[in-house]
DNA sequence: AAGGTCGCTAAGCGCTTGCTCACCCTCCGG
DNA sequence: CCGGAGGGTGAGCAAGCGCTTAGCGACCTT
């Protein structure tokens, strides 16, 4: 319930979107969207969440949708950062890998409730927003299967279907925003480590080296 | 967009649904919902793709919600009953494992119009129906669970979080939903077989026998 | 002190929503 | 030929929606 205190806890987020009662109003609408969903949520909740009257929601942005937008399009730019850092960085495709589902896991564990929104509330999107976004998608996409097709090549991975695979991992990692509960008894870490193990698996690496003996 | 072709493909679901004019309108909001989500569906809608008036539907149907609670009901009872034949069927674990996976995969893809509102509309539901519904989905739960169980009992899995792992792949097989694409390149039966080997390597049985040669 | 700007509010407009109600067909037993 | 019943409609109600507009007070500059 006290999603402020998630929103606020870490890295604090949303520091780009200024002034401050901008914010403030993002934030809202960032909680109420992930509770109820966009259509469900009305301008007058989110203003009332951010301790304004109705009228002061239009001040900063155009429209409703245009919230969806902003939050959608700074958490996607997120996202695909995780993603293409770890793949873009050091070591073995197992290890980098690794390092992308659980940091990628995390995040969506972390901040599930923007995750939420982000990754659920793509079909409330104007067409011309909601391509841009599909865009930042399939970069996602890429950098993905990016490191399994390197880990086939170095002879790492044994995955039959690459697009396949690189498909199941990201469905995986997103449906975390959907089930993942700040009350329940898994930490994000402990969810990003079994993760990280899983798609190891999946894709034939030994398991070795990542805390999982094998008997 | 044919979707009525879909939702009449294969075993004419919703056949349980009477008189003819009550399943119309049924239909007609299973597709609706999957479209543009729950709350972002008029009454209106529904009755017009049903061929009636905005009246009619409240001859059948006491409320918006109620039809919600009769999709989601029927949806969920099948869902239940393909991971629990699959579960108390012949054969090993990893079998068994690989039916529940392919079928359900299989039912999740083929029937993606009626899985989306089944999966992803539950919040949508009055506080009652949604205890009825999230009991049945404990029963899915559990009915994965057992297998994974067995698997490890009998020496044919190495998995060491069994709850973390039967929320994995729960998780991986209902976000089919979210994706699955009737018009792309995969046909719903090609993605259970993808799902199903992917779980077996998840769950550390070996790949053997499913057609994923070791090299 | 005057005047402009900026963030915000009270009030409300035009429209759509879920749902209702008075009425009307068509069918069917007597 | 009648009368009741059940499935259907046209019109519309109260409420709530996204969004607009006129105006207000605090603050800055001159």
């Amino acid at each position: 319930m006290d999603s402020a205190e998630e929103t606020t806890g870490g890295y604090r987020p949303w520091s780009e979107v200024t002034p401050d009662a901008a914010r403030r109003l993002l934030v809202a609408a960032v909680e109420a969207f992930a509770e109820r969903g966009y259509h469900a949520t009305t301008t007058r909740d989110i203003a009332g969440r951010a301790g304004m009257s109705p009228a002061a929601l239009y001040i900063h942005y155009k429209t409703k949708e245009e919230l969806l937008h902003r939050i959608s399009r700074i958490g996607h730019d997120k996202a695909l950062e995780i993603l293409e850092t770890a793949a873009g960085g050091p070591g073995s495709a197992a290890e980098r890998l690794d390092a992308a589902v659980r940091s990628f896991v995390l995040w969506h564990a972390a901040h599930h409730t923007t995750a939420r929104v982000v990754q659920y509330e793509l079909d409330a999107l104007a067409p011309e927003h909601r391509g841009e976004i599909v865009e930042l998608r399939q970069r996602s996409d890429a950098a993905v299967r990016r490191i399994l097709a390197e880990g086939v090549a170095a002879g790492e991975f044994h995955v039959p279907d690459v697009p396949g695979t690189t498909l199941a991992v990201l469905s995986l990692c997103i449906d975390v925003a959907r089930w993942f509960n700040a009350a329940g008894r898994r930490t994000p870490d402990e969810v990003g480590a079994l993760y990280a193990d899983l798609v190891l698996r999946m894709v034939g690496a030994a398991p070795d080296g990542s805390g999982t003996p094998r008997k």
